[in-house]
DNA sequence: TTGTAGGCGTTATCAC
DNA sequence: GTGATAACGCCTACAA
């Protein structure tokens, strides 16, 4: 019943229902050796009662910041939503960042406006720290966390030496596919990438056909075109003799693996299909999806430490998280007997690796 | 180049490079009518060359609060990633706040931690208002807003005068639902709910009756049950002589499309399903999720709205969506000639009625 | 161990 | 139209 509404309760309160100064509250409340054990117990009962906790925004004005994370997310509505990663993501994120007791600001934010929002929210001081996700070739946004200052970490590959990086080791991933593919009889095995400004995508595709060199498994490329009418029969239709592929998306996959039977190809009778990246959807289409899982979890958790330390001024140096891992569904099977293609005629569209 | 590393620009600093005082620079800054045109641009100006904005957390104690939406979630990593809502919502939610200047601050909590994170954003005064979702029946976080005189709206049905809500108009949803099901032939109809305690299901479990009663369409109901071994099978053995299902959750809907027939039941022509709430997800399996779709992007905007208004102290009344509407896809067919479940005759392909 | 004074960056008040 | 001055709530010296 205490109406708290007319007037927020405030330091001064505490100091006064605890017989104490204002002061001492605050040492007390920021684990200072200042006060008494028996002074400090009295001074939370108080604060308990009270129901006060320090005002985050005082405390940031005199200097006591750092508490609150970035997040700004440059995608559509609808590649956002689309993409089970980024769930995976914001609940990986959200743990460690209450163990730390950080909060977490999100925002959507249209390509055009995404320079802007890292500086309104720095200038605002309302956010301690920036997240980048989605790192781009030639990013503008890490030029521009240096000038602001900002700490800041990216999920990927490392770009530039003043933002420190977490990386999923992704070395022996290809290799792993490869393997896996091999050993199922493929020979033509084609990558699929629908991002291609991606700072990660070019390491990716060196790797692809590095491990399909050293596999004796032929590599090429192909790029998934979401303006077509129908991007699966686009896709599949520009595959030439490949027998299976790799997708760098887990919903590309997904909808490859959905809608390939209804232009005439059988998955996996006639195409292996492997998804890069894993989650629930992996296993709820038919025929489930071989998929790469990432620790998307403990690259959160990494970030988040690396974070923590950047803001209180120590120096954090990228890392790497491993546990990429091949989980085997049902769209990988031997691969067809004759490399026929499906329905169409050969065509020379995609690539040869570099 | 300009190291803003040192010392952060200050309003002061602006003030001075437009020849100006620091409240001068304050007024043009919250469009007070007490600076001329002239000047305004000049501060714009200065401003703009020394990358400078209002200090959050200053004007914050400065008592010019009310720029931060909280968002606290109890749902476990699993059942919060694999809910296609919640990324609806999150990128409803984003481009209204970013309107009106205002963040999102979200987080995962565990059940029993949820008053407590509650308390201490507010407490902190992280926050300025909450949203609340998956609002349960008694749902202990109406009173504690209401003691903490915390802004919040909820969405979902209204159930308490002191905290507007925001409510997709679902009168007629089962109705259509039923006209639909009615016109194929269905005549015995179950609705699969998952989550018991939320406050909407026993409005909507009424509501489903009540059409059925009027359309003459025996109605019943059957938990799913995520702790069985099977859920989808077991779930299935316990329909009886049901021919059709309305599922009160899109994942749920989904898992049941995909696994039915590996049980021995086909969708849509022993079983048809249609899923409450729709999402790319509903395109993905197949058959495609006859889905009812919800417009989760104008709650959200509409949710702000009231959180606005609340914030500035205006009174907020609950509002009412409308827009949830029957998309037909393939999980709904002709029911099976004979009632009894499964097995029965060759496929009929998918036709729509209304 | 505790209290006092000053400052953080902004906004509101009220003279000028 | 403009500019001092006093809050706002907290933290950090420093003094008692």
């Amino acid at each position: 019943m205490t109406a708290t509404s007319p007037k927020r309760v405030t330091i001064s309160d505490v100091a006064r229902r605890a017989g104490v100064s204002p002061s001492a509250v605050s040492h007390a409340f920021n684990g200072r050796p200042n006060v008494s054990e028996t002074t400090a117990a009295r001074i939370r009962a108080a604060a308990d009662e009270l129901n006060w906790r320090p005002n985050y925004a005082s405390r940031k004005v005199s200097g006591q910041g750092g508490r609150s994370l970035g997040l700004v997310i440059a995608r559509s509505r609808d590649t956002f939503g689309r993409d089970p990663f980024f769930m995976r993501l914001l609940a990986g994120l959200t743990e460690p960042l209450a163990d730390l007791g950080w909060s977490l600001s999100l925002t959507l934010v249209q390509a055009d406006e995404e320079e802007q929002v890292y500086r309104q929210w720095w200038g605002e001081q309302r956010v301690d720290a920036f997240l980048l996700v989605d790192v781009r070739h030639d990013d503008p946004r890490l030029p521009l966390v240096e000038q602001l200052g900002a700490p800041a970490v990216l999920l990927g590959a490392p770009v530039d030496d003043a933002v420190p990086a977490v990386t999923v080791a992704d070395e022996s991933a290809f290799a792993t596919v490869l393997e896996h593919l091999g050993g199922l009889g493929h020979r033509r095995v084609a990558r699929v990438t629908d991002a291609p400004g991606l700072a990660h995508t070019r390491a990716r595709d060196q790797r692809f056909s590095h491990a399909g060199a050293q596999q004796g498994i032929a590599t090429s490329f192909a790029a998934w075109d979401p303006t077509a009418d129908d991007p699966v029969a686009e896709l599949l239709a520009r595959l030439g003799g490949v027998t299976a592929i790799v997708v760098d998306s887990e919903s590309i996959a997904a909808q490859i693996v959905a809608h390939a039977p209804e232009v005439g190809v059988q998955v996996p009778a006639q195409l292996s299909v492997v998804a890069w990246e894993d989650s629930w959807v992996s296993s709820l289409v038919r025929p489930r999806l071989t998929a790469l899982d990432a620790p998307v979890e403990e690259s959160a958790r990494t970030a988040v430490a690396l974070l923590e330390r950047l803001v209180r001024g120590e120096a954090a140096e990228s890392q790497t998280v491993s546990g990429r891992r091949l989980v085997v569904r049902d769209s990988t099977a031997p691969a067809p007997r004759s490399p026929s293609q499906h329905h169409r005629d050969p065509d020379r569209d995609s690539e040869e690796a570099p």
